[in-house]
DNA sequence: TTGAAAGCGCTAACAT
DNA sequence: ATGTTAGCGCTTTCAA
């Protein structure tokens, strides 16, 4: 004797909105949808059926019959991410501006639930922004061969047809290194990230540029392999210093890695900035509160996502043309970098 | 002359994967659903068939035929607050598992936003765990209604027919003010949360509870209102401290605003813990890695998200009847409240 | 084991 | 300005 669920009690339907108003279907619809001219008249007894009935416009039914789903895909790798977070927040409102709903994947950096993903939102997006980790074009190109839009953020994927939102990585990599050597960095270590992320690359080649521009020698320079998070950070530093403890400047390929490698080394009872300077990429809004504050390269994650959804958004509804937009990073700096010039004199306060 | 997406060439239908394989619709169908006996060899064509085609059903056909959304909705009010973001991903992860997507809505505390996004799953979710604000009876109601099952999670929704899965805030608030006594507090502040909040209201009473069962008189407590974030924390101990300049021990109502807190009294110039004991609830992941690290009261918020879905999943499938779930919270001790007991002598390392 | 056909709730022709 | 009806793509009776 199973309970089951109260009184089905269906749900009102059109067609019961129109009798209780004693309008044809078609009247009802169009009085609510106002697509095309209804009598005053009846569009007052309509509505006010409408609201006696309760009735709720069955969307699914809707979007059978138009093809408008009003719903937006968005997968991230890691919802926990504030990085991610803040970006998914930002598209969330947009959306929810223009009427869109937004279906949300956590792919915790796992290609076949990327996959899998990608393959349960055909048929119920209109579009996707995927901040992704490296899908194939294989995967896509069933969705955009049926006009499923997609945009790109974050990690750049080469597949012709896709919008991209992307941040100026080799730029921002660059300027951490001159930063790094302008702060009295002299033997250099990098957090790298994970093979087959573009960031991960692109911040990588950025910086190894870097140093080459300023005249430092390749020996001065080392690296080391990390995921991109706390813990990567934690362990990555660890390994880096094991092998190079001469190290006395790091670049860390995202905030998270930069924060774990730095408290890392704190309780290891080195001191920051003085015996390492280090720096991030990404600007989370907690690397401005550790102490030492954090420098790091700013990402301008909600002009970004901004930017993702309105483009998706224009696509999907207009047929725009998919583009690439590539925003500036800055560097912004904070005492992690800022070396006490000269070991400071015992001072009383 | 606007550009319009590429060629429809509309997507593969069951119908013409049946053609394909020479069978009827409903062979088709129940070829790939299994849903009755179907021949072998009917069965083996029709999977051929539909792999050369690039066959996919469609969702939204089968869920108007069968009333099956497999979709929940999920309602938060602030993504990037890694409490609820790691919620988020538990849940996600569990939906996943069993098939199902989830809608995400971002209501930024908005009674306003957090109503329409209600009106707006209807007839698109087969169920909502909702972490709300103060949702009306009113609101909640029509969806219940409808059959659509809710499960509150975190803030307390006394409306009958929701399940319920929340944390046992008062005594996790009363264990805090103990442990702020033994560790030698002796006159109390609180940051208060929201007056409308469950959380914050059970946190107030478990407090001041504690405090009274400790023998503190009223005279030493002293509380004030901050929103549940880093900033409410950082301008509500101003607040408190502008008012009770000899407050030496608070208690805040989340992390989020301990930590706010307490980077703001470090700032002034003042020690955490020899000066002000700090303890926080919630024992988000950054609490851990400040320095001091924070005492708090731990949620589990991962033990929370998978009983919230999994108590959802199963009414929406089994048509099981709403509980109510209240999980025990702990006491995380760590340095923001270890107080040094005398001053230490000057010591050299 | 299979096919034909009804119909989920809605919108958009096509009629008046 | 309004009513009638076809049909979106699918599942599921009902017949064979």
């Amino acid at each position: 004797m199973t309970r089951t669920r109260p009184e089905p009690a269906g749900p009102v339907t059109l067609k019961q909105v129109a009798d209780h108003a004693g309008v044809s279907i078609s009247t009802a619809s169009n009085a609510l949808t106002g697509s095309r001219s209804v009598s005053p008249a009846s569009v007052q007894r309509v509505l006010q059926s409408a609201a006696a009935l309760g009735y709720r416009r069955n969307e699914v039914a809707r979007t059978l019959r138009t093809g408008l789903r009003n719903t937006v895909g968005v997968i991230v790798p890691d919802v926990t991410n504030p990085f991610w977070g803040g970006m998914i927040r930002t598209i969330e409102r947009q959306a929810a501006l223009a009427g869109f709903h937004v279906a949300l994947t956590n792919t915790e950096f796992d290609a076949t639930r990327e996959t899998s993903a990608l393959a349960g939102l055909v048929s119920r997006v209109d579009g996707i922004v995927l901040f992704s980790t490296r899908p194939t074009a294989a995967t896509l190109q069933p969705l955009l061969d049926m006009g499923i839009p997609i945009v790109a953020c974050d990690e750049v994927i080469d597949v012709p047809g896709l919008g991209g939102v992307y941040s100026d990585n080799v730029d921002g990599a660059r300027t951490a290194a001159h930063h790094l050597v302008d702060s009295g960095g002299t033997v250099f270590g990098m957090l790298e990230g994970p093979e087959a992320l573009s960031t991960a690359s692109a911040r990588r080649q950025g910086f190894r540029e870097g140093l080459r521009d300023a005249g430092v020698p390749e020996s001065a320079v080392h690296s080391v392999k990390a995921e991109y998070s706390f813990e990567g950070g934690r362990e990555g530093i660890r390994r880096l210093l094991a092998a190079h403890p001469d190290v006395d400047a790091v670049f860390a390929s995202t905030d998270n890695q930069a924060i774990g490698a730095m408290l890392e080394v704190l309780n290891a009872g080195r001191a920051v900035p003085d015996d390492l300077l280090v720096c991030g990429f990404d600007d989370i809004s907690w690397s401005a509160r550790l102490s030492p504050p954090l420098t790091t390269v700013r990402q301008d994650a909600e002009g970004m996502a901004t930017a993702a959804i309105g483009m998706l958004l224009e696509m999907v509804t207009t047929g725009a043309a998919p583009r690439t937009e590539v925003f500036p990073v800055s560097l912004v700096t904070r005492e992690s970098t800022q070396r006490t010039l000269a070991p400071s004199p015992v001072t009383i306060t």
